[in-house]
DNA sequence: CACCAGGCAAGTA
DNA sequence: TACTTGCATGGT
């Protein structure tokens, strides 16, 4: 295939997600993402959140600031058996506990108990390492490098193969590197439009569409 | 009552 | 490599 060829096709994808998120964001306007007071708070909640409804991660989140513990020091004091009792709203609170500690350790071992250093850290390098720590997969690492970093990273979960299945943009196989690259690779690197367009593929996906190919109220219909 | 929600790791074949 | 299962609470 040519370069003209491929410059066209990668236009044509390109435009089309931009119409798409124009399409959501003239709907629901901006999701104000992530819901949080700060970079760690962030980084606490992406785990928190695996497999699990938001609410219930604010209710484990709240436990943590009631208790003055969501900060780096005080969660690295924390023994993760006490840790788990206070975030048993999230569920799967043992499990989570001990991955919130592997995060931190890495953290505070590597860039020391001051967040900055981790925060300005190489986006490559980073990434890289967040994936090596056990409980941090591609989806968790991305979000606090979007989210908590504020890097052009875009995060891509069940919703964003569920959206672009439905639109004949992807198919069963395709793997989370491939599905990031779509979006990666066709849009301009931009922190805010990352992170609008993941929050509003989820906002799209949880109100529309659950069962049926294609709904007639949804934004994105017609295509 | 069943089912899902902003995943990941370990085990199996 | 490609599936399957455990982890666990809370809302609908």
């Amino acid at each position: 295939m040519n370069h003209k060829l491929r410059d066209s096709l990668k236009s044509q994808t390109g435009q089309r997600l931009m119409e798409m998120y124009n399409r959501l964001y003239e709907r629901y306007g901006p999701q104000n993402w992530w819901p949080a007071k700060s970079p760690f708070e962030v980084i606490v909640g992406a785990v928190l959140t695996q497999n699990t409804n938001w609410k219930n991660v604010e209710k484990a989140i709240k436990n943590l600031e009631e208790n003055h513990l969501l900060s780096l020091d005080a969660l690295y004091d924390l023994p993760a058996g006490r840790l788990s009792q206070l975030i048993r709203p999230a569920g799967y609170f043992n499990i989570k506990a001990l991955r919130l500690k592997n995060l931190i350790e890495f953290i505070v071992s590597n860039y020391g108990l001051e967040l900055d250093e981790f925060l300005s850290e190489d986006t490559g390098k980073l990434r890289e390492k967040l994936l090596s720590v056990k409980g941090i997969g591609p989806e968790t690492a991305d979000s606090i490098l979007l989210y908590a970093c504020s890097r052009p990273i875009f995060v891509v979960d069940a919703y964003t193969f569920r959206i672009l299945k439905r639109h004949n943009m992807t198919d069963d196989q395709e793997s989370y590197a491939g599905l990031q690259s779509i979006f990666m690779d066709h849009l301009p690197e931009d922190v805010n439009l990352y992170n609008e367009f993941h929050a509003l593929i989820v906002r799209v996906a949880k109100e529309h569409c659950k069962k049926s190919p294609l709904c007639q109220t949804c934004p994105l219909d017609g295509w």
